[in-house]
DNA sequence: GTAGGGTTAG
């Protein structure tokens, strides 16, 4: 009763009073434990069961201590109890093996997960939920949807497993679909778990006008006051460019978490306000708010962004010393992307070097990234050359590569990516941007030229040209990937789609409004100064999120202070 | 006395 109600001490209290302590005792202190978030206290003194009262291990012992495996994400230990489960007098018993499969599910080893689903007796709900979600937030959405369709009776939890999953692996518009599907037959969805992944999904698909009309569902039912759905409401309306509702929000909220807090100071670093971002993580120490791991990520990307190099490795050792959280990759990742962007590339290769970490592509690709913006060609190439032998798989590395060999004009290097690029065994994603205009969304693919409205996105696209050449504008056709003449670089450059994106946009969208852009890949330098332009020429404000952050555009000037 | 769904990250 005290374990259930949060009422921890109590709970242990009462236990080390027991005179005598069967494993019903056991299992209720273990559990005691779990709620409360301290399952390596669960862990921990699991062992005493042996040696204070000399007890074996039941199937409730074993439920208790995979659970605590999988909130803590302790694969090796979970596997140690899976073994002692399997030889143990209880190895048969459905619950363990429904744990089980939840616990390999959510520490991403869903084929796992599989062999333990395939060996359970009588299958309920809770282990086909299990395993549907395992596949869906790995991405394995064919063995999700299959499994999905498979399950006898579905209930709202199996479908916010399935959704949330594909939100939460990035596969937005299956999620959207199934949410349809969902209301198509006829499942209530007034439950706010199933109403945050859609949240989520709007902020995955930069959808703002799907997020709106979900934000309307939210305030119908009364779900303002959750904190789940304010705190994924504050991400989707950062991610979805309007920064000032996502405050407001975040503002009026009375209940905040380190989430909510982390959202907020994400958003605003992704917006390029860095100084927004350091004081509201001020404003949240000085009210006790303990930051976590994320928030910091948060934190040095907006010191980076703003070259901000000594403040973000202050942050970077305060988040060490002062809360004792030890910097992961990503961390890692962030400090090199903070000394590189600024030009410290011979202290960021450092950290490549010394951190406790192998570097992964990403990694390899953010000190690439700098290479190129502060022309050191040579250390570029050096880079490029040890990248090109990992044999990466992420098709941008490659274009990234590209770009450096293009650059330098090493030609040979180029053609011979683009060799691999095309024998390569992945699928190399094209370049695209995307306008949302509420009910119509368009994707403008690179090069592609054969919209039904080419001829008005080639008229404006070319008026807007020879007023940005009156102004001043030369193209920088080093962003050109091939070996092309000077006039045919320039018809490429013309044809990137954010401009083409922007062109719709203005033929298009109501008048007055910012237009919005979403686009895969970063933003090239050309295109940022010609999107200046076109701000100022035909006095719009333009958003563009590329696959770093967001760029403002107002007046022939950026957000990001031509710094990204 | 045991097992399943929600928010933040380069």
């Amino acid at each position: 009763m005290y374990g259930k109600c949060g009422l921890v001490q109590e709970a242990v209290h009462v236990f080390d009073e027991l005179p005598h302590r069967d494993l019903v005792s056991w299992v209720s202190i273990l559990t005691a434990y779990n709620q409360a978030n301290l399952s390596h206290v669960t862990l921990s003194i699991f062992p005493t069961i042996f040696t204070l009262d000399g007890l074996q291990p039941d199937h409730f012992v074993f439920a208790s201590l995979v659970k605590a495996c999988t909130s803590l994400g302790v694969i090796k230990q979970g596997k140690q109890v899976h073994a002692r489960f399997v030889v143990s007098p209880f190895g048969d018993d459905d619950v363990v093996k429904s744990s089980l499969v939840d616990m390999y599910a959510k520490c991403g080893l869903p084929d796992n997960a599989r062999l333990v689903f395939d060996l359970i007796t009588w299958k309920n709900s809770v282990s086909w939920t299990a395993m549907i979600s395992g596949y869906a937030r790995s991405g394995r959405k064919s063995d999700a949807i299959e499994l999905f369709q498979r399950m006898p009776v579905k209930n709202l939890l199996t479908w916010t497993a399935l959704i949330s999953g594909f939100v939460q692996s990035g596969n937005g518009f299956d999620s959207l679909n199934l949410f349809m599907e969902m209301r198509r037959e006829g499942v209530s969805i007034v439950d706010p778990f199933i109403i945050s992944s859609i949240i989520g999904a709007s902020a995955n698909l930069v959808a703002l006008k799907l997020g709106k009309q979900i934000h309307g569902l939210v305030i119908a039912l009364g779900y303002e006051s959750s904190l789940f759905v304010s705190n994924a409401l504050v991400d989707m309306y950062a991610k979805c460019s309007d920064f000032l509702v996502a405050k407001d929000i975040f503002d009026n909220m009375l209940i905040r978490d380190v989430v909510s807090w982390t959202s907020i100071i994400v958003g605003a670093a992704q917006h390029g306000r860095a100084e927004e971002a350091l004081f509201l993580y001020d404003e949240m120490v000085s009210i006790g708010m303990k930051p976590n791991e994320v928030t910091f990520v948060g934190l040095i990307y907006a010191c980076s962004h703003v070259g901000l190099v000594g403040k973000g490795l202050e942050l970077f050792n305060s988040m060490i010393t002062d809360y004792g959280i030890s910097p992961s990759l990503h961390h890692y990742t962030c400090l090199l992307d903070l000394l590189s962007r600024s030009g410290h590339l011979g202290e960021a290769e450092n950290v490549i070097k010394t951190m406790p970490f192998k570097p992964d592509e990403a990694t390899w690709a953010a000190l690439l990234s700098a290479c190129k913006r502060h022309g050191n060609t040579q250390m570029g190439i050096r880079i490029a050359d040890h990248l090109l032998g990992l044999k990466p798989e992420d098709p941008s590395i490659y274009i990234l590569l590209s770009n450096v060999y293009a650059g330098a004009g090493m030609w040979e290097n180029v053609s011979k990516l683009r060799k691999l690029m095309a024998t390569g065994e992945f699928k190399r994603e094209p370049g695209y941007s995307c306008i949302d205009l509420g009910k119509e969304r368009q994707v403008f693919y690179a090069g592609e030229t054969s919209h039904a409205l080419r001829d008005e996105i080639f008229g404006l696209l070319k008026e807007v040209d020879a007023e940005m050449r009156k102004r001043g504008y030369i193209p920088d056709t080093s962003f050109v990937l091939h070996d092309l003449e000077q006039q045919e670089k320039e018809r490429q450059l013309f044809w990137h789609s954010e401009r083409v994106a922007v062109a719709y946009g203005l033929l298009k969208a109501v008048p007055g409004t910012v237009i919005l852009i979403v686009k895969n890949l970063r933003v090239c330098g050309d295109c940022h100064t010609v999107l200046k332009f076109i701000s100022s020429i035909v006095k719009r404000e333009i958003v563009v999120r590329d696959a770093n952050r967001f760029h403002h555009f107002q007046d022939g000037i950026c957000s990001c202070s031509d710094f990204w």
